[in-house]
DNA sequence: GAGGTGGTAA
DNA sequence: ATGCGTACCACCTC
């Protein structure tokens, strides 16, 4: 057999794509290693310190990987990765937080190991009375920030000090849905949910989960509220995900309305189950102000926090509504990546990655639409051409953006789907509202009131609208389950994640053929080609692939 | 409308 | 080379 994988000393894989085995040695690899690159024929994957952490949280041995390694290496592989990736999985065990009576303990596996953390000059004075000098009771306040620490030093702490029970809740689950379809969840749903759970192990209960769009992340959540029976607080991103999740708990359980609460700028309701926006918590009146409304946190006795959208949670004020470590945390999210590169900081803030599964698997199965997607690009003409010349960068990309002769392509692409649900999205506001007016379609931006995004989204879902106009407040959550073409008149530059949001708006499985159209406009020869292409990459390393057509009109 | 926040870039 | 404050455009709460 002609095997697959190169495995340099460097740490990196190569994996040939053309290869009988590719999905399964795909998903095994994902596993452990990060996908870095992936052209058409070989992809790059790297083994990283977070990458093992990550697998040995998610239950993988050291032997598993070897013998993996051994199975598809083309070559002998380097002595010193597998010596590397054994040294990885040792130092995941090597600190582990417990709690006795009297507090919680940090346990190193020897004397020397915590001898040299103590000299760590941001570790050692947040240690406290020392045990035996092996272990060591830690103010429990600190045990976000020490587990961020150690995992910087390269010793990831297994977390076993376990987490407030939170006051019971009788949550069940529905057998059937209020449109009176059964219930189930689906396996990957429960994989991640047995990954996060980890029943048995002292470590379950806090951690990440990623899933693709439309691949049903609320029921997940819903599932891990039904697995603790606790009160629960839900953090998301907009008011319109907020109720999207209310009305999804209503629809999937037989909790009352009265058992949940909004707790938003509109409303202030804290009932068992809570849904906020990480806006309102983080809400302060002045840039040196209190969060004047964290009290949520203890106003209840949680015994787990959601937290939708987690990518977002490394942004700097964002990230003080993870601090609250005792509790049981799952974070959830479709594209685990930032242009900032903080990504990896979900895992110290929230929890190791538990589970994952690319997008590709899911469409293989049909459990989300399979994506068609087109870059279209379109010329400038001569007029724009000379203001672009002239122009400094990031007026460059905004002309480029805001080409006019997009809409020409966007006028065919309406005649050409118009039995379809049609969304289009884009970034300038001035630029949607004038296609708004141009073409007699209906628009949502940040600037519409709740009340008509929902009118608006709600004649969409029952088919009354067939073509909707939505700016950056569609980038996250929005679920539409019927719209099955979306077009990208403009974005925010090369942001991977917005690109892959926007995919995700059309991929909620469709009846017929499950099939969905994207369709990404851009001025050709422009800078915004160039960070087109950027765009795509978390894409096309899921799989997906553009075709490229210029618009000759 | 004011004041704050997010993502991205240079 | 990398870090860090700044600019820009849009969104959320009050």
């Amino acid at each position: 057999m002609n095997k697959p994988l190169i495995i340099q000393s460097d740490m990196t894989i190569l994996l040939e794509v053309n290869t009988p085995d590719f999905e399964l040695i795909r998903s095994e690899l994902s596993g452990y290693a990060e996908l870095e690159k992936s052209p058409e024929y070989i992809h790059t994957y790297r083994i990283t310190p977070i990458s093992i952490w990550n697998a040995d949280s998610a239950g993988l041995t050291y032997n598993v990987i070897e013998e993996f390694l051994l199975k598809y290496s083309k070559y002998e592989v380097p002595e010193n990765v597998l010596f590397e990736i054994r040294d990885l999985f040792d130092r995941c065990g090597r600190f582990i937080l417990i709690s006795d009576k009297k507090g919680m303990i940090l346990k190193a596996s020897d004397p020397l190991l915590l001898k040299e953390v103590r000299l760590n000059k941001r570790i050692g004075p947040f240690l406290l009375e020392d045990i035996d000098g092996q272990n060591v009771y830690i103010n429990p306040n600190f045990r976000g920030y020490l587990k961020k620490e150690f995992i910087e030093l390269g010793y990831p702490v297994k977390d076993e000090a376990g987490y407030v029970k939170g006051t019971h809740l009788d949550f069940v689950l529905k057998e059937y849905t209020e449109s009176g379809r059964e219930f189930i969840l689906r396996d990957y749903q429960k994989d991640a949910l047995n990954a996060f759970c980890e029943k048995g192990a002292k470590t379950g209960g806090s951690g990440t989960i990623v899933l693709p769009c439309g691949a049903g992340k609320t029921i997940v959540g819903i599932g891990a509220i039904n697995e603790y029976q606790c009160q629960t607080l839900i953090l998301t991103t907009n008011i319109i995900a907020l109720r999207q999740w209310i009305t999804e708990l209503l629809d999937k359980t037989m909790l009352k309305k009265e058992d949940i609460g909004e707790y938003s700028g509109e409303y202030k309701q804290v009932r068992p189950i809570t849904v906020a926006t990480y806006n309102i918590l983080t809400y302060r009146r002045s840039k040196k102000g209190i969060f004047e409304h964290f009290g949520l946190f203890s106003q209840n006795n949680w015994g787990l926090i959601i937290y939708d959208e987690v990518h977002l949670l490394p942004a700097p004020v964002f990230r003080v509504t993870a601090e609250i470590q005792a509790r049981r945390r799952l974070g959830l999210t479709a594209t685990l990546v930032r242009e900032d590169g903080l990504e990896t900081d979900v895992f110290s803030l929230i929890g190791p990655k538990k589970y994952d599964v690319p997008w590709k698997d899911l469409e293989n199965k049909s459990w989300i639409a399979k994506a068609i997607c087109h870059e279209i690009r379109v010329s400038m003409n001569r007029d724009l051409r000379l203001k672009y010349i002239s122009a400094g960068k990031r007026e460059q990309f905004r002309l480029a953006s805001e080409n006019s002769d997009k809409f020409t392509v966007i006028e065919s692409l309406i005649a050409m789907y118009s039995k379809s649900n049609i969304l289009i999205i884009g970034q300038y506001i001035n630029q949607l509202e004038y296609m708004s007016k141009k073409l007699g379609l209906p628009i949502i931006t940040g600037k519409t009131p709740t009340q008509e995004r929902e009118a608006l989204y709600g004649k969409f879902k029952a088919g009354e609208i067939k073509i909707l106009i939505v700016s950056k407040v569609a980038n996250f959550a929005i679920d539409l389950p019927d719209a099955n073409v979306a077009i990208q008149i403009s974005g925010t530059y090369g942001s991977r994640q917005e690109e892959a949001q926007r995919l995700g708006r059309i991929l909620r499985p469709k009846s017929g053929d499950n099939t969905a159209y994207f369709y990404t406009i851009v001025t050709n020869a422009s800078l915004e080609q160039t960070y087109a292409s950027k765009r795509q990459l978390f894409l096309t390393e899921q799989g997906y692939k553009y075709t490229i057509e210029k618009w000759a009109d």
